[in-house]
DNA sequence: CTGTTAGCGCCTTCAG
DNA sequence: CTGAAGGCGCTAACAG
């Protein structure tokens, strides 16, 4: 690989002078940034991109943290992120923290490869992000709080996009509601919990907690508990998943077993994830302002990045989306 | 940020000693590797990834380089190449072609910023592959060819797939046929059109080419397609969408117009994408082995780092799936 | 406008 | 085990 000192050499210029045209700094004429180009184009001259980031301790690049790429994950907070990214003229690019540890991540957030992160993956440790953030290394989480004055908090408001949903349940007649959780330790879901107890408390009816299964926020996981949830052959009149896919796991298990819905059992979900839509019945759920919270963690970096003041924390709501998984009254 | 040397000071060891403690290196006591950790630990050390890339010239990362990453990617494919990359400790990172000459994914292959790459992404120019493609730096394209010896073409039998699909409409009893098609410099639009076209003529059925719109592999495209085809009042038996997105655009299209699939119009996809299953009414579609393509790209790509020889090409066939959007005879 | 020079942070000899 | 030294490729003063 031809290197900036081939460049220089055979251009008959100085390595800097080199440096300083391939750059499209002022103070070279025209004349030599063109000697210096045709040098770059004959050597066929890449920029070795590591050592131009190690010497400036900058990267241009953000990156987008997911628990796993290969998840149903929100094309609309990816486009948010995007177009805000690449309005900025900054690169963009996802991994996975599947792994743990050990995950790609990781060693983006360890080594500070990015110049700012936004994540959106509950098996990243709170700690590692607040170890990691700082001034220079803005991150941006949307799924806890962390506490660290250069780790911000993009939150939607679960528990009351979960009370609504759990409050249409409960006008619609429902009295004995279910909910299917997501993993212990995510904050989403243990918000979400809050907002439908909530509302049941509001409403003077006491929660049953046989009637809480945890589906792990899979399809998988939602097929499985409510799979147990039939075997105990006391079904309740609604259940709440705390994710979309989930209920359409759960809307496979019941349809095997020839349950209908939402005639025996209402079902609500959460995300409005694009699939909702089309399953049969459309899922009746809570849709979260996904692109907003992806285009607010991006422009929130920049301006972090800029030295300016930001909020510790934003708030965006979500918005209920009836359609026909959940029976009238 | 601490640095090695500040280890090495607080360690009370010679900096090159702390370079073998931190890499596992053997010539190095336990006990002296001990003190080295310890003080790396207090002063909560991280090493600059970028400094060591670029003395080693290797970063361990793999980049899969996608059109555009909010779309409706295939995340088959992103688990084959998630899975094989992690059992090999490798990194992996997604990024977008999106902008053109000036997109991440250019970046990436311009400077050579990861060990390998794959690309399914058709806006990314054949000249930019051809020139970055080199003995340490393999690319793997999953939807064109490529004439370099490092970028080896990893292809599912599309010709072949959309041959089935079409003699299934055939048949079914259909004659006139239209095809949908994505953008022109797409060579797997190309390679179904011959598969559709080639089954055509072997039943002796001639294609009428007004029968031909283009709807740029997106379901917006795909939508607008159809309702020209409406509009122009003599809708053909059938239609054969060159991708899954499109024939969903297609069927909300029919569906706001009263027409119904299949009663009055049948109509397959290509892809298999999650969504087809779903809607209504189902899907008949070609199946592309996305999981399979992914993994072997990988491994494709460690068998070149390891100098081993590779085929120039390897191919993957396709599946039909019958569902619900044909009329059978 | 050009050439010289001093690092960015890390890794790896090599002789002690 | 040490310490010095050379570099990876590039950038950005600085002095001419």
């Amino acid at each position: 690989m031809a290197t900036i000192k081939d460049v220089a050499k055979r251009a008959g210029v100085a390595l800097s002078t080199a440096s300083y045209a391939l750059n499209g700094n002022q103070k070279v004429s025209a004349s030599t940034i063109e000697k210096v180009l045709k040098a770059a184009r004959e050597l066929n001259y890449q920029k070795n991109g590591f050592a131009s980031d190690l010497k400036r301790t900058k990267t241009n690049t953000i990156a987008l943290i997911l628990s796993d790429m290969s998840g149903p994950y929100f094309s609309e907070l990816i486009k948010g992120v995007q177009e805000v990214t690449a309005s900025h003229q900054y690169d963009l690019i996802a991994c996975s923290s599947l792994g743990g540890d050990r995950s790609t991540a990781t060693k983006f957030l360890r080594e500070k490869r990015v110049d700012g992160a936004i994540i959106l993956a509950n098996n990243v440790s709170t700690q590692l992000i607040e170890e990691s953030a700082r001034e220079d290394f803005p991150i941006i989480v949307l799924d806890r709080e962390v506490q660290n004055p250069f780790a911000i908090h993009v939150k939607v408001d679960n528990r009351h996009g979960a009370y609504q949903a759990t409050e249409h349940l409960i006008e619609n007649g429902h009295r004995t509601i279910g909910y299917i959780s997501g993993p212990h330790d995510s904050h989403d879901n243990e918000e979400r919990f809050k907002g439908f107890s909530d509302a049941l408390k509001d409403h003077g009816i006491t929660f049953q907690s046989r009637f809480k299964i945890s589906g792990n926020f899979t399809r998988d996981g939602g097929y499985r508990a409510t799979k147990m949830l039939i075997a105990q052959q006391q079904l309740p009149d609604a259940l709440f998943y705390a994710n979309d896919e989930m209920a359409i796991g759960g809307l496979q298990a019941f349809s095997e077993k020839g349950i209908s819905i939402p005639d025996d059992v209402s079902i609500v979900g959460f995300d409005d994830i694009q699939l909702s839509e089309y399953v049969n019945p459309p899922l009746t759920t809570v849709k979260q302002p996904k692109y907003e919270a992806g285009a607010l963690a991006v422009h929130t970096i920049f301006q972090m990045l800029a030295g300016e003041q930001v909020d510790q924390s934003f708030d965006l709501s979500t918005e209920f989306v009836k359609r026909s998984s959940v029976r009238s009254k």
